[in-house]
DNA sequence: CCTACCGATCGGTAGG
DNA sequence: CCTACCGATCGGTAGG
């Protein structure tokens, strides 16, 4: 939203064929790309800048002209990737209550359908547990404000004077499925995601409603 | 079961205080403990086999010697845990129906009082889905007995006649639940896992016997 | 189980 | 955005 204004902030650059700030904010999404794709592929510690650096087509001191670091360009894909996906909900109206709960049914089945993005948000989530990762914060408050959400969605369709314990524990048990079956399917692709999370979710719905035996 | 035999298999060896087969083993030992640390701290592609052997009190030479490479040292690491645990399930014998469903419960709460085990297990498991990873073969094969042992132990508590397709969905849900908590849990230790994961069990079992509404 | 060493790779900087 | 370079670290091997 704030970096893609369309009107050159100097005058005189708008005799060049593209202007500048149009061409560095279109190398960067090219890194960002081939960024998103090795940290898929390696992780953050495995994956190397010369790698990134070759599928954008240039060397990996460019890349560090463009984001100064490592950990930078690691903090630039997630933020990139969160605002794609924000844009995309917002293009469909924010969803509440229930349709929350479906929508999530929606992007476990467009998960099926892009293995790269799924792969580099698995590994790089379980990577950011481990001591100093760069991502910890943004995984964490991520965690942080899906959990909230998701137990504001569960609210709507729990009886009334329901603990926001229950609510927070189902809620924790959805984002939690969601990821454990990524890491099973990339594994296996015979493992039934949209299912599975269908099962889980409409289960929760019972455990909350006081319809589900105790074992 | 077949390494640690207490006979020595030459007889002149007898004559030392310990016998040289019994000292490589306890050795053995002091080196997967200190990879499952450095493993778990910062994954196995950033953790050193220097770090490791520091750990263990030599030199990574020294470490290599007993394990050949790091990809061996991994592998023996994940059946090192694993045998530890298929011991302590004998130990209590092998539960079946809805004993098992109780038992991962327990592992649950277990779970809480060893973090630097739970973080790389979570750690170990996400990263082995990177390119040709050395516990890839590892945790695919691991996921799969899961999925079955646990699919048996739903179709007791399951209508008859519940589809495999369904008890798999249900299986697989389970585990991923379990796995999912542990990278949220691992961030933010106000995540309460044991609520979570039997709100999870208790309400697949509903979906199971269809006392759950349809989203 | 150690000393000593190897080739390889890496993230980052200087300076343009 | 590049060339050239730096110090650091790594897994593995030789040879004992």
């Amino acid at each position: 939203m704030s970096s893609f204004s369309p009107e050159p902030r100097v005058a005189a650059a708008a005799d060049r064929v593209q202007k500048p700030q149009a061409r560095t904010a279109e190398t960067r999404r090219r890194i960002l790309s081939a960024a998103t794709t090795v940290f898929g592929a390696k992780g953050y510690n495995k994956g190397s800048l010369i790698e990134i650096a070759e599928l954008a087509g240039m060397t990996h001191a460019g890349v560090l002209h463009h984001f100064g670091s490592k950990d930078n360009l690691l903090i630039a894909v997630l933020e990139y990737r969160d605002d794609e996906d924000v844009a995309h909900l917002e293009r469909h109206q924010a969803p509440t209550g229930d349709e929350l709960l479906r929508h999530m049914l929606g992007t476990v089945r467009l998960n099926l359908t892009r293995a790269g993005l799924v792969q580099a948000y698995a590994v790089l989530s379980a990577e950011s547990v481990t001591d100093s990762h760069p991502a910890a914060a943004f995984f964490r408050s991520r965690f942080d404000g899906l959990r909230r959400m998701i137990a504001d969605a569960y609210a709507t369709v729990a009886p009334e004077g329901t603990t926001e314990e229950r609510l927070l524990a189902a809620a924790s048990a959805t984002i939690a499925v969601m990821d454990g079956l990524q890491v099973q399917w990339l594994h296996d692709e015979t493992v039934d995601m949209p299912e599975a999370v269908e099962a889980t979710i409409v289960g929760l719905i019972a455990w909350l409603r006081g319809a589900a035996q105790p074992l």
